[in-house]
DNA sequence: TCTTTTTTAAAATAATAATTTTATAAAGGA
DNA sequence: TCCTTTATAAAATTATTATTTTAAAAAAGA
């Protein structure tokens, strides 16, 4: 019942999660939001409360539908090849023209400007890829891939740091063609 | 002539570097910035033209005194060993507890947002490091510490990569205990 | 001492941002 | 049909930020 709503939520969050990806929190106003979204301002805090609230579901979104399929390749393949393909997947993604790194990581530096719920919400992505890397490369150790002296947790630090090194170095417009040869530098070490 | 001022000009700028390496550009407001500073309001407009030309000051002020320091090893020893103690220095910096990251690479995610004056320093003080370590590794070639196969350009590449992958990964207050580790797979990396 | 110069303190203005309100519109059900 | 509900458009409000102005203060030199 009642006048039934002229926007669609999940397009509203999507449009909202380019802009905050585009800016940053920060950067981005309210009525950046609702002119980009075309969502009206009274429903724009009917339905998400206000900024910080679409933010929040901007990431949630993000987490589920940019970087999920990302992320599914090592659920589906908790070993070194699933490793490879992220961390290729992930390389390659950074040294294209239009990318602009992870909406997640590109706050990391502003966490303690936002809000902490988001603040949260972003270490928890990291803590979650780590996770997912360690677990694979668990098994890849396992699987006689990788040298049984040398320690997962340290290793999937290491991948994740360099995830890290991806989206930031991923900003140098001239120098991101690079990225992707480091590639093989990186599971190389992984490896010997 | 004429009436002394009361602020000593450097000092304003080393604590306005130390909000904006805090918080970030777009989170540091003018009122923070006198508030912080002590000076007065006119006096920033005199001296500094306003917000972005304090900012402007500011990171000039950081790559004079607070990373010159750093590069300088690299300077006096252009070699393996420069490029040894640098990233050393970088991995155990990042690893701090008060480690707030690098005032300029932290503004990289950021650098549409911010005076295009200053976005361009950014991007240069990253290619300085990138050539100050090309120029150190093309000698460690000579030196025969590296393969004399390898690229120096791309080797210099890596080991910015891996200062963005510090820079960033360090923000982890649980995880960046791991990053001084990396060093040593890092430094396998260039030489094999 | 008076004039000139520059700084400073405080207030004023202007601009932008965030949020709330009001009135109107569009449904469905009694 | 009319009443209830919810959404929308537009305006109003509140808050914050950036910048400018004004008047007073503090020196140096004529």
């Amino acid at each position: 019942m009642g006048r039934p709503r002229t926007y669609i939520r999940d397009a509203v969050i999507e449009k909202a999660m380019g802009i905050f990806w585009q800016n940053g929190y920060k950067a981005t106003s309210v009525s950046d939001l609702v002119r980009e979204t075309g969502l009206n301002t009274a429903s724009m805090y009917k339905e998400f409360g206000g900024k910080d609230g679409l933010f929040l579901e901007a990431l949630q979104y993000y987490r589920g539908h940019v970087v999920g399929p990302r992320f599914q390749v090592l659920v589906d393949n908790p070993n070194m090849a699933g490793v490879e393909t992220f961390l290729r997947n992930v390389m390659t993604g950074a040294a294209k023209t239009e990318y602009r790194g992870c909406l997640m990581m590109n706050h990391l530096a502003q966490k303690h400007v936002i809000n902490s719920d988001a603040a949260i919400q972003v270490d928890a992505f990291c803590d979650e890829i780590e996770s997912l890397v360690e677990t694979a490369l668990r098994n890849a150790q396992s699987d006689g891939d990788i040298d049984p002296d040398k320690d997962p947790a340290q290793l999937a630090g290491f991948v994740v740091f360099c995830v890290h090194g991806a989206v930031l170095y991923g900003r140098h417009d001239t120098k991101k063609a690079m990225i992707p040869n480091f590639y093989d530098v990186i599971m190389r070490a992984l490896r010997d």
